[in-house]
RNA sequence: AGGGGCGUGGUGCAACGGCAGCACACCGGCCUUUGGAGCCGUGGAUCUUGGUUCGAAUCCAGGCGCCCCUGCCA
């Protein structure tokens, strides 16, 4: 937090509320909410509209409320419910006792409506869907009175009282806004405003067979709550002159929307239908599958609130449709590791290599540095001896231009260990390598030179006797497509997803001190990447993700080689 | 086509009538016991046409482009 800024308004957002604490608009209160409604987990953009609304209310002491919309029972569960609280205290925000349900306020909606139909501002209509549907025009032709708008206010009642005692099927009947069919603004041809379903609700249980739509909930839901700034996104511009017919008819309290563009982030999609797709038809792994860009998603890949938490403030709050890299993720993840997670040594793609000249049966402990950015993590020790793994992919028989690492003659530092020089390469009857010799210098233990010559390669081992095995699953983009949903003819978004987005590796060899790791913590492993310990590890069985690679510049350098 | 909204480097976000800036990405260099981190630096943008003004990314008008709206979803 930069303490020279924290009173500049930083997006139109904030200088709309400071304005109105100016003009004592709202006397001077700044309550906002987060309104999911629990009909699937929280996705990366849902992040950034919690992190503005309780941002929001933590930067002008106010107050934000944690709101279930949850108006319909068809699509809405209990586990959803759970995932959402448990994604928003993840994420770090806290809303006291002010957790609360639209459902809540079932019997004061049920009540406005009544008072809508006693002004005569709402009516029972018996049309039914595809009529209401063949009678609202289209965007360019006004649309057509119901036969049934001109029903008594007595009728209405009568009928609407019915339709909440259970008289009628699903679908007969709907309670319907009286506003103008011609109205440019769809929204205002006469809206549902209540509908009969007979399902049990998961929280009102059998209560209602009746509900309000969303657009006859939401608005009172915020003016229940004395909301002042109801943040919402763009999609909801169009409602706002229909939240602002109920409240100004109703006559209650009125609360200020405003509208800011959605998160869009490249090379994944982040619309709940779509990624309820993607889990029910198991292209992934359920909802916490770490490629997800759901929050449970990223919180098992490793990734740290924090890093989401400055990431959703660096992007900034707009009105323009806009597509994030995801590259900006990628650096707050890493910037965020890279000071508080410890590094360790693993092996992913193991090759044996020999110390020839090292005494057989000698080991040694050697210290290593937890981390290099935060000088108290401390020390730790890590064995050594005769025979070491090496990464695969840092011995070379034939090294490129600049490959600093092993090779046949080459002398490179073993972090932390000695100097190594390779002297002989083993290979099986189909020319694989399977060991690589080397000899090392006694005088450069822990990776010094006294004689100040230079190497330029450093590269992580692990004691071979010492080693401790794990699984490691590695992660790439779920989709090939920057934009997923821009497809060609015929194609659609699933048409992109990744099929190299999962790989896992067995076998991968861990230095000893990861033994004690517990689900959930996380690591640098050195020259790699960060990861954590996914909760399939058990007892005996060891399971890392890899939540993101370091900046690899030799990749950069190889791919420029190739041209 | 009716209504609503939006157009600033590759991607995002600023600049609120007065020198177009920040971050990420890209490129180059320094440094390095992580080809990590860090540090330094280069290049590159106001959709278009006209108007108002001493002065326009900003105000006005037209054009063009993109997004949203015809659920008893939210």
């Amino acid at each position: 937090m930069n303490p020279t800024d924290t009173s500049a308004p930083s997006n139109f957002i904030h200088e709309m509320i400071e304005k109105d604490l100016e003009t004592g608009r709202f006397d001077g209160r700044v309550q906002t909410r987060f309104p999911p409604e629990p009909n699937g987990y929280l996705h990366i953009g849902h992040a950034k509209s919690i992190v503005l609304n309780f941002g929001i209310a933590q930067k002008y002491n106010g107050k934000c409320n944690l709101r279930f919309d949850d108006t319909n029972p068809t699509k809405e569960e209990e586990e959803y419910v759970r995932s959402i609280i448990e994604d928003v205290r993840w994420l770090g925000y806290d809303w006291g006792e002010r957790i609360f349900y639209a459902s809540d306020y079932f019997d004061q909606l049920y009540k406005w409506a009544v008072q809508l139909i006693e002004t005569g501002h709402a009516y029972v209509d018996d049309l039914s869907a595809e009529e209401i549907r063949a009678y609202r025009g289209t965007l360019t032709e006004p649309g057509k009175n119901s036969p049934y708008r001109e029903r008594s206010v007595e009728e209405n009642l009568d009928l609407f009282e019915r339709m909440r005692a259970g008289e009628f099927p699903n679908g007969a009947k709907v309670l319907r806004a009286k506003i103008d069919m011609a109205s440019p603004n769809m929204n205002l041809r006469d809206p549902v405003l209540y509908r009969i379903l007979h399902a049990p609700h998961h929280r009102t249980g059998d209560k209602w067979c009746i509900y309000p739509m969303y657009d006859f909930a939401h608005g009172q839901s915020d003016s229940i709550e004395r909301v002042t700034h109801s943040i919402c996104t763009l999609e909801f511009e169009n409602h706002r002159p229909l939240y602002d017919w109920l409240l100004d008819t109703l006559g209650i309290y009125h609360p200020q929307q405003i509208e800011f563009a959605r998160l869009n982030l490249s090379y994944t999609v982040l619309s709940k239908r779509r990624l309820i797709e993607l889990v029910e038809n198991s292209y992934v792994n359920g909802w916490d599958d770490p490629r997800m860009p759901t929050l449970s998603g990223l919180r098992r890949r490793g990734v740290p609130p924090e890093a989401i938490r400055s990431f959703a403030e660096r992007i900034g709050v707009a009105r323009n449709d806009s597509i994030i890299d995801v590259s900006l993720l990628e650096y707050h993840i890493r910037q965020d590791l890279n000071k508080r997670a410890e590094r360790r040594m693993a092996v992913l793609h193991p090759l044996k290599i020999i110390i020839t000249n090292y005494p057989e049966g000698q080991v040694e402990m050697l210290e290593a540095v937890n981390n290099p950015e935060d000088e108290s993590a401390g020390k730790r020790t890590v064995p050594f001896s005769r025979e070491l793994y090496i990464e695969r992919r840092d011995f070379n028989e034939d090294p490129p231009r600049k490959y600093f690492r092993l090779a046949p003659g080459r002398e490179v530092r073993l972090r932390y260990g000695y100097f190594v020089t390779c002297t002989n390469v083993v290979k099986d009857e189909h020319g694989e390598i399977i060991e690589v010799h080397c000899t090392y210098d006694p005088e450069t233990k822990g990776g010094y030179a006294p004689d100040g010559r230079k190497v330029r390669g450093t590269i992580h081992w692990v004691s071979a006797a010492h080693a401790i095995n794990a699984e490691v699953r590695l992660y790439d983009r779920l989709f090939t497509k920057h934009n997923p949903l821009d497809a060609e003819e015929g194609k659609d978004y699933k048409d992109y997803l990744n099929p190299n987005s999962l790989e896992v590796l067995a076998g991968c060899k861990l230095e000893p001190s990861l033994s004690e790791a517990r689900p959930g913590e996380r690591f640098q492993f050195e020259r790699l990447g960060y990861f954590s310990v996914d909760p399939d590890t058990t007892e005996g069985r060891l399971v890392f993700n890899r939540t993101i690679t370091l900046r690899d510049t030799w990749a950069k350098i190889e791919k420029q080689q190739r041209k």
